[in-house]
DNA sequence: TGAATATGCGAGCTATCGCTCGCGTAGACA
DNA sequence: TGTCTACGCGAGCGATAGCTCGCATATTCA
């Protein structure tokens, strides 16, 4: 157990067979990591799970870290693609509907696969190529911070500062709120009162 | 590997020695998953790190689930007890200074033993007894929505929904800002520009 | 059609895991 | 001092992990 030697990709798939494979492998990964858990989520299983061998797996992804790594990358895609093409629809618009245009966002993006997530997040170490995990939310306030900087009707303060507290605020309270499955009222309020947290923080008075 | 079973206590330290082996072995835990991670913490790693022999571990611990359980334990006791005491102190006091009490109290808290607390909240699953971290949060959450109910200086919402998006936002800006390791300027504009964000949203204005 | 290549297979290797159990030793009490 | 019990030890068990490798089959292309 736990070897992690290679990382890099080992095969590319040239063929359409060798991509459905792929696409199995990586779906059944999602699949097991969210009814197992991480650890209890081995190779053998998940190749089972895909309705194929572990010779297999292996021959497209070098390790279980390579593999989890690329399920993480497929997932981070899927939620910040959406984020950050509404971060620039908004970026001209009044304060108020950009921010709850971006909340809204937020929401949308964390109900994509919201078990998985919650797995990826609570319980893969983050060594290695996982550590992505935690380069998307510097990069996610890089664009916040610059977002800020480019307005001038907002309060003065180190923008990083801001950003800072803005995403990991942001993040925390979409995140907490789907992965308690709050009822759909429920999280209507936290939307609106997480809108109002921002429009009251971000506004000079 | 992993089966399980028991999750109670096995036996009880009635001599000195004992306690401190039981000590010894909670610390070696710790030290052991802030090194190697969670699921590089065998049970034997940890005996041989606390100088002690792999079935006086378990004659203590019957299993590692109830180990990291008691571990999970003692950290969160740690934590809460500073927050909570700080919170009955302040509960009648100007709300700016509450608040930026309470703030310094969160981040005093997680500065008890930071990287312990990033693995156990990062890697640790929460199944079985380890559910505890998060029915914490839910704790904590009860406590401040009743703090804000006993206010009449507040804006009127749901307290509960306040509460959620309060805790959430603070644990998170605090717990990012420790984690990322932010120099102590920086951290000091972190909270100072969190506290204006608390301010802002509960005043009623 | 046949050679070359891409893809798929799964028995099985080694390492390590969580954990048991039989036995030796230190301390308490008579 | 002898006895009883709390405490400590560590070889080793069964299970399972990640992963390899030799071979079979499908596809492409001449």
């Amino acid at each position: 157990m736990a070897r992690r030697v290679r990382t890099t990709a080992r095969k590319k798939p040239r063929q359409e067979r060798s991509q459905a494979t792929v696409d199995a492998i990586l779906s059944a990964t999602a699949r097991v990591l969210c009814t197992t858990g991480y650890d209890r989520a081995s190779t053998n299983r998940i190749a089972l799970h895909a309705g194929v061998s572990i010779g297999s797996l292996y021959q497209y992804f070098p390790s279980k870290e390579a593999l989890v790594a690329a399920l993480v990358e497929r997932h981070i895609d899927q939620m910040t693609s959406l984020v950050k093409t509404k971060l620039a629809e908004v970026a001209a618009t009044p304060l108020p509907l950009a921010v709850r245009t971006m909340i809204q966002a937020m929401f949308d993006a964390h109900a994509v696969d919201p078990k998985l997530h919650k797995v990826l997040i609570e319980e893969v170490p983050r060594v290695g190529r996982l550590e992505r995990l935690t380069d998307v939310e510097r990069q996610v306030q890089g664009l916040v911070a610059a977002f800020i900087d480019a307005r001038r009707d907002l309060r003065k303060a180190p923008a990083h500062a801001i950003a800072f507290v803005l995403v990991h605020a942001v993040e925390a309270v979409t995140h907490a709120a789907v992965v308690d499955e709050l009822p759909a009222p429920r999280a209507q309020e936290v939307a609106e009162e997480l809108t109002h947290l921002v429009l009251r923080y971000l506004s000079p008075g």
